[in-house]
DNA sequence: GGGATATTAGCACGATCGTTCGTGCTTTTT
DNA sequence: AAAAAGCACGAACGATCGTGCTAATATCCC
């Protein structure tokens, strides 16, 4: 019976874009019900709780991010360039408004930093993931030897996301794109502060 | 007749802590009256609507920041050290929490960024006067020739305050401090790196 | 096709929301 | 001492919230 997993799916497609302009306490069965055309014990019957379709909401946005920002890089290979492509990544994902909030976690993260409880706890592992890929690829580019073999990959990882992330609100709150211009050349000048002499060894000892 | 300002800065001062947590949506007069053993119409009384109520939660957030962060540097005179300074006393009050949830513009900006309306046009207002403010220290810094002359202070500007601000929801998300070290030195490396030499006149041409 | 089952609709519940109204109490002004 | 103003109160409003029930309706298996 795949009639149930159908209206999950057409539920959590609106939510999602509900909770990144107003957040996952916006998120209410009767509003969701009306939008789509359902009736509220309907759209609850899917998910059994309302903290469970906030849940479900991260969980549908995850991969909406991962496939907007995460895919289109997948193929590249280790190193420096696959850097850049997935901050230019991130930035044509948060300009494109994807989700019509700009970055849904910006937004939710923001609301639930806070609030101990099961959602930030999801919250926290998303992050946890997200920062881990960016680790990952920048352990990626020093075992390539295009970064420093002893560059602090935590606080690059800590810049990088830092930039690209605020880009995101100062864009919304103007309705203005330089902020994303401004983003993109600061995280390449951070990269590029601790790029390898190009005729460093590939594994230069720290 | 001062009875009633007293009411609502008693109001206020509980406001502020809400919704620095849980966001002005969360913000609600019966809770609002409940706390503080009001009633609610006369929580409401004070303000006029909910939406009042929130602006006015919004100044009071404001005052509260300049005088955390701003006034401990105010008698500083311009120059790089004023810059550091500013950088410090802000994280000092992210990490003093201050209010409760962090910083509390970081919190209602990822809220109503993407919602039209007297509120984000209310925060739309502080961030340009906090921008402003972190530019004009920058300014100071370059007419005293500690940084460059060529230098984009408005992309110094960016990354300083991206740095800052994505300290908190990380340091808030995972109870955890080491976020502000990492903000604390990725700010001066930005400074350090479009310092001037020390040898430069104070006002060389660009 | 009929019977089992999964899915949606309808309705009601207690609670809380923002807001309005009328009333008393205090304090200031006259 | 009388009059006016400022302030907070309690009660009530219509609306909406999340969450249970029960009944109707699809869909699938035999």
């Amino acid at each position: 019976m795949l009639r149930g997993e159908e209206t999950r799916r057409t539920v959590l497609r609106r939510a999602v874009e509900i909770a990144s302009v107003e957040g996952l306490d916006a998120l209410s069965i009767g509003r969701l019900a009306t939008d789509l055309g359902l009736s509220k014990s309907g759209v609850f019957a899917g998910f059994g709780s309302k903290e469970e379709l906030q849940l479900a909401t991260i969980r549908a946005a995850r991969r909406i991010f991962s496939d907007a920002v995460l895919d289109p890089i997948a193929a590249e290979p280790p190193g420096l360039r696959k850097l850049r492509l997935l901050c230019e990544s991130w930035l044509a994902y948060s300009r494109a408004r994807i989700f019509p909030g700009g970055c849904f976690f910006y937004e939710v993260n923001a609301e639930y930093d806070a609030r101990p409880g099961p959602l930030r706890d999801a919250l926290a592992a998303n992050w946890r993931e997200w920062h881990a890929t960016v680790l990952g690829l920048l352990a990626g580019a020093r075992d390539t030897g295009e970064l420093r073999a002893d560059a602090d990959l935590e606080d690059i990882a800590f810049t990088l996301i830092a930039v690209l992330e605020n880009a995101n609100p100062q864009a919304l709150l103007f309705d203005d794109h330089t902020p994303y211009e401004r983003a993109h050349r600061a995280a390449l000048r951070r990269l590029r502060a601790d790029a390898a002499d190009p005729d460093t060894p590939a594994l230069r000892a720290d």
